[in-house]
DNA sequence: GAAGATTGTTGTTGACGACAACAATTGGCT
DNA sequence: AGCCAATTGTTGTCGTCAACAACAATCTTC
């Protein structure tokens, strides 16, 4: 073995021409941090993942369960009704709901009404289930509460309200 | 404040499958209400779509217009850093760079230093043409004041201004 | 010099938004 | 009554995006 007789262990790279930063982020963003966009999709990013994380025990996903919440608030809506509410593409809705069916959460009911439509609805175990997601998703908004502070929530739900 | 743990909205119009509503949105959301990740999402979606529109007749998304701004503010960086700072996948930003690569916007120089790596660069044509994106940008902040407000869009700011 | 880490790259998977097309059905209009 | 337009659910395609995995070339470290 080689006696080393190198201790130092500074981190620099130094020596080269090219921009090597100290290491971290003193990476300037110029015009982006004056951009809502930039900060709200990285925020947004963040959310979803704590929320799938959180939620992740039972296998729920931030659309899957804004479609519960919305047919168990609503029985009896139909495909095109919760889509729209929802701003989700009809098309994709049918693919949740196949999933959410497959899970026996949900059931679609042919509407005698219009034979073109279903009623949703959520079965009994989905009922269950709905209550034991609420919890997990107001666990989640404490997350963010910690996150941001819980002033700051509420301001930012007052804000963003007239998109909901 | 997400009240307590029992949120229960009555409003079961239950019976036979067709509950047909009037028209319009009298759909009640419920739960998601309280919850920053909806709004933030349907937000985040308005914003995106704004901004791909404003920036429409230059063909810049909002992700290539982040890369172009930080690549500017900070030239030289590596792949690595840029994919870093902005909380992207390093694969991702490979195809992104491909294609502002083959708009001339932006170049990658061989590393003398460190020959795994690029530095990157603005060319030329990529400087005046960041410059013309940056005031179509401003123009879509101003869209996004005139929908939340002035005042709001700098408290949103000032709130998620961790997440930059 | 060998072992391990990093950089750029390619490829795959899955969630998601946007569209287009289609059959079944309903509603409007004459 | 009959016909045409619109609606509903469905299937399919395309492009964006995050998350991984694997790989060759190259650095770092011992």
């Amino acid at each position: 073995m080689t006696t080393t007789a190198a201790p130092t262990s500074l981190r620099r790279r130094a020596g080269n021409g090219t921009t090597r930063r100290n290491e971290a982020d003193e990476i300037g963003l110029d015009a982006l941090v004056g951009h809502a966009g930039y900060a709200v999709r990285r925020f947004q990013i963040w959310i979803f993942q704590d929320f799938i994380k959180t939620l992740g025990e039972v296998d729920i996903r931030p659309t899957q369960y804004s479609v519960l919440t919305v047919i168990g608030a609503n029985p009896g809506l139909s495909q095109m009704a919760v889509a729209k509410r929802l701003g989700i593409e009809r098309a994709r809705l049918v693919h949740l709901l196949d999933s959410l069916e497959g899970r026996k959460l949900v059931k679609r009911i042919k509407s005698k009404s219009d034979r073109r439509s279903h009623a949703l609805h959520l079965t009994a175990q989905g009922e269950t289930a709905l209550a034991k997601f609420k919890r997990l998703a107001a666990e989640h908004e404490r997350h963010v509460e910690e996150k941001i502070g819980k002033a700051n929530r509420e301001r930012l739900l007052q804000i963003l309200a007239g998109f909901t």
